[in-house]
DNA sequence: TCTATTGTTCGGTATTTGTGAACAATAGAA
DNA sequence: TTCTATTGTTCACAAATACCGAACAATAGA
């Protein structure tokens, strides 16, 4: 929960969702509307993998990163879908 | 989002779910598994007021407290359900 | 080997949160 | 009324957390 309760990581997890392939950190930030230097990026992304949120995978120079949507689904069902709808409510798109 | 990521103001909602009448700051630490002054009580509940998740009325001395559950549902469908039935999952009972 | 690119770690700073003490508000008794 | 007990809020400072730049690590390709 607190993994998905700030602003940058749930708009992080919901543009991993949209990238079927997944994303790296450059291609993150490049996404939001908001930038931030690689070392605040990591330390999201450090966040969602440690709470089991996301996995990520290194592909040569750099690491991708997806959802971990069967794992979640199956252990919370329903709550990952319930927090992105909320946030786009709230956030437009 | 914000406000129900905390864990201390999570068992707050859950406790004031189970108390049809509503409960007051006292009421609420003594429901708890852990302790806390009533300024830092004073502080969640101010936080869970100020972004809509509870409404709260005074009563003689004290501050009833309950969950807006008909608006929350409204804004946010099945959101509220699904994070208390995650940490439910997580914190027993 | 050298360079470019991506990501992590570390240390200091800034922001946020927790807490005790003082204060405010209400109810009831003296 | 005045005094006391109870509940909750506000304030200021301490403790914990987050942000960010700089240095470092890892990999790929020239």
């Amino acid at each position: 929960m607190h993994a998905l309760s700030d602003p940058v990581r749930i708009s992080i997890v919901a543009e991993l969702r949209k990238a079927e392939e997944g994303l790296n950190c450059v291609e993150t930030t490049g996404r939001l509307k908001f930038s931030m230097p690689k070392s605040t990026c990591s330390q999201h992304y450090r966040i969602l993998r440690e709470s089991g949120i996301i996995h990520s995978e290194r592909r040569g120079v750099e690491m991708t990163s997806k959802v971990r949507r069967k794992e979640l689904d199956s252990r919370f069902p329903g709550l990952l879908d319930a927090i992105l709808k909320a946030w786009r409510r709230e956030h437009g798109e």
